[in-house]
DNA sequence: GTCTATAACTCGATAGAC
DNA sequence: GTCTATCGAGTTATAGAC
């Protein structure tokens, strides 16, 4: 009744616990920071979510879902493989750059949990990875492709995307870059990073 | 006199907490857990080194000087820009893949420490990373690389042999890989990466 | 130098008033 | 639902015997 804010505490909470913990991960995040972060107190933290490692899981699921499944609507679309290519790239870089925490923060979480747990992401669905890759075979006639490249192509494609910007502190001080620069240098590379891999491809 | 054994009690703290802190990070490593893994008591620690903060500090200073240096011995060698391309990457691949929980470490770590220090890491000298952008715009003569784009040739290099080993977990689990065929993907990049680069180079 | 014991403090979690 | 107060476990760090 009372709460017609613009989002209800619960929301509150979770868009602070979200900063949070993308920030300093699940170690180094601390209760008493998402509650200042919300405007409240910490006892409305265990109220809503019992505990840390409850929120926390919500939030790394929601990062997940974030960030894994777009691949796969990309993957289903009628495009071109060159057309796949570059919205991709595209997309990808604009997510990494509107988060900037969302990659490493996934690595890390990633890196630290028991072993079995990281293929229940896709549950029992091939994983969007392993379909990129069958798709980018398929589409291969004409091309220089190689049996066994595919899988080679689609990480190069993952990896010039997405580490730049987990590497971009130390990037941004050995080129003596100021935040506006590194944009635009993000921005060449959604044309760019298409143009090496086609190029590497239909040589 | 006494302690003729391999190591000294300081480079078994040193040793001990490099596990520790590359596999868990400055926030979730416990004093405890590095005396255990050295197998003394947390005293010790505190003896040799005062306290968590320091040790930390003298841990990521190895570290940093373990991976950003060796650039600049690459860069100086008397090699054809495609030898160094090759050199690069099995180095960085190899150096990757023997230290697992390196990359991931210092990206983290630096994206959690205050602006200005980063470029203390290079102290007055030019970064490495600026320096082999140069050493490849010079080596351009003959090649396609318009200016303004080696310095995506380059991290485009970084990129594909780093990524690949922080992302591991992943891509292990994406694929349905063991240890040992990941081991085998990644020799191949060795070749793989190189060919890629020259390719979308000299097209 | 090395160990045990413990002080000092941080932090997640709960109790209970309103 | 929200707040204050506080408990109790876990951690860093120190004191002091040997």
């Amino acid at each position: 009744m009372v709460n017609t804010a613009a989002t209800s505490a619960s929301d509150r909470i979770l868009e602070a616990a979200k900063r949070v913990f993308l920030l300093k991960g699940m170690a180094g995040a601390r209760m008493q920071d998402i509650a200042d972060e919300a405007g409240m107190n910490k006892a409305m933290l265990h109220y809503y979510f019992r505990n840390k490692e409850k929120l926390f899981d919500v939030i790394f699921r929601e990062a997940s879902s974030q960030f894994f499944p777009r691949i796969q609507s990309i993957l289903d679309s009628e495009l071109s493989l060159e057309e796949k290519i570059r919205k991709f790239c595209s997309e990808y870089i604009d997510l990494c750059l509107k988060n900037p925490y969302l990659p490493l923060f996934l690595l890390n979480e990633v890196n630290s949990k028991p072993e079995g747990f990281i293929k229940k992401l896709w549950k029992n669905k091939d994983s969007p990875f392993s379909q990129f890759s069958k798709a980018i075979a398929a589409a291969s006639p004409g091309l220089h492709i190689q049996p066994g490249q595919a899988a080679h192509i689609f990480i190069n494609m993952l990896s010039m995307c997405i580490f730049p910007c987990i590497a971009r502190p130390i990037w941004m001080a050995a080129n003596d870059m100021d935040e506006s620069q590194f944009m635009r240098f993000m921005e060449q590379r959604k044309t760019e990073v298409p143009r090496f891999i086609i190029a590497s491809i239909t040589k």
